[in-house]
DNA sequence: TGCCTAAGTATCGATCCGATACTACTTTAT
DNA sequence: ATAAAGTAGTATCGGATCGATACTTAGGCA
């Protein structure tokens, strides 16, 4: 077993990243878990985008990332709006500035220094492991992946490129394929949708 | 340029180690910022047991880590020691309890799980690329690789199995060339050691 | 002796974070 | 139709994180 030699190196990394948008954050300084917020925010397709979602996707819970939200909205980094349809759920894009914060910010320098010196052979080979490893640790936890909506299993792609959510049956547009999806289901699981003892629609994108 | 992609995976490995680093903790609920300090004084070797090498690893300031290193003197996890030659600095050890709280959480039950699955051939891949990305990281940046002593350019092995730190001619014992070093510099490195303004010597194990 | 530097601590204020309690809204059961 | 249960989000409290600043103690050096 190499865990503890795995577990090692991902927390020297992650530790050179935090450190690294501690110092970063450019002008208006951003703790890293604002940071993180902000980030995932701006990838993640618009039925994603709410405080519940960026809780789980942060391991946090829904009152802490609250606070974090309503300090990033105070930046004039995010802007929220209200759902028509469900009038308890919030939406949350970020602004313009929120953007290229997140654009000059992220993947940090150090990173990109250090990739820019590597192949595309041993950059395809760094992506492909840690991929392979974070796809067993969610698979082997049941947790869920946040992966793109158009890697997943419950995406349908018809006549004339329409794209429909098969959990949903809505239409979505390219971009949001490409986008990191809440509902996000591996296509490799062989598991049927989870319609536990709640009968609410997923709203996947 | 796989940086987005590679910076992703590991920010989202991180984010469920921290996650499962607040739920565990055993009883005495450790921060994940404890349990890093902890792990790393459990791992180090004599001469990097020093509220300064602490500092450096975690990438905080000193002020920052000697709070959290009182919370874990308070909870009986770690003890402090004066080194008798240079009355400024401070040794830290890990108690018994101490050692066997890393030893339950560390590596996380979740990495555990999904590293057990895999082949011995695919962890070896998956250790063989993170060793990689991280020693470029370091390398183009500049930082330090507080890595194993053994490793080490300056260690010297003479006869009779003695060994020997380039750096201080100080004697080692088997045990600490496996651990931890701060003032470690990677054997491929042709850099001199840099001997800058500072005319303190460093204190290699 | 006196100055400089280094290791470490103390304190403050902004933020993080979980726990708890609450409001507003939707869904379900009766 | 109405009550009950569940969900999304916010507010507040207390302990901890974290950087900045200022400080104490100790060693190095002229």
């Amino acid at each position: 077993m190499k865990d503890d030699l795995i577990y090692g190196y991902i927390e020297r990394l992650a530790a050179l990243f935090r450190a690294d948008a501690r110092r970063a954050g450019g002008g208006k300084r951003l703790q890293p878990v604002q940071l993180e917020a902000l980030h995932y925010l701006s990838i993640c397709n618009r039925y994603s985008n709410t405080p519940a979602a960026v809780a789980e996707f942060l391991g946090l819970t829904k009152g802490t990332v609250s606070q974090t939200l309503r300090i990033l909205q105070a930046d004039h980094l995010i802007e929220k709006e209200i759902d028509q349809k469900d009038r308890r759920i919030v939406h949350l894009s970020p602004t313009e500035r929120g953007r290229e914060l997140v654009t000059r910010s992220i993947p940090p320098q150090r990173l990109q220094n250090a990739i820019g010196q590597l192949s595309e052979h041993t950059q395809d080979n760094i992506a492909n492991a840690l991929n392979l490893l974070l796809h067993n640790l969610q698979q082997a936890n049941e947790l869920k992946t946040f992966g793109l909506c158009k890697t997943c299993r419950y995406l349908r792609t018809e006549a004339d490129q329409v794209h429909r959510c098969g959990l949903t049956e809505e239409h979505l547009h390219e971009d949001d394929t490409g986008k990191i999806c809440r509902e996000h289901t591996t296509a490799e699981l062989p598991a049927p949708p989870r319609r536990g003892p709640r009968s609410r629609q997923p709203r996947p994108g």
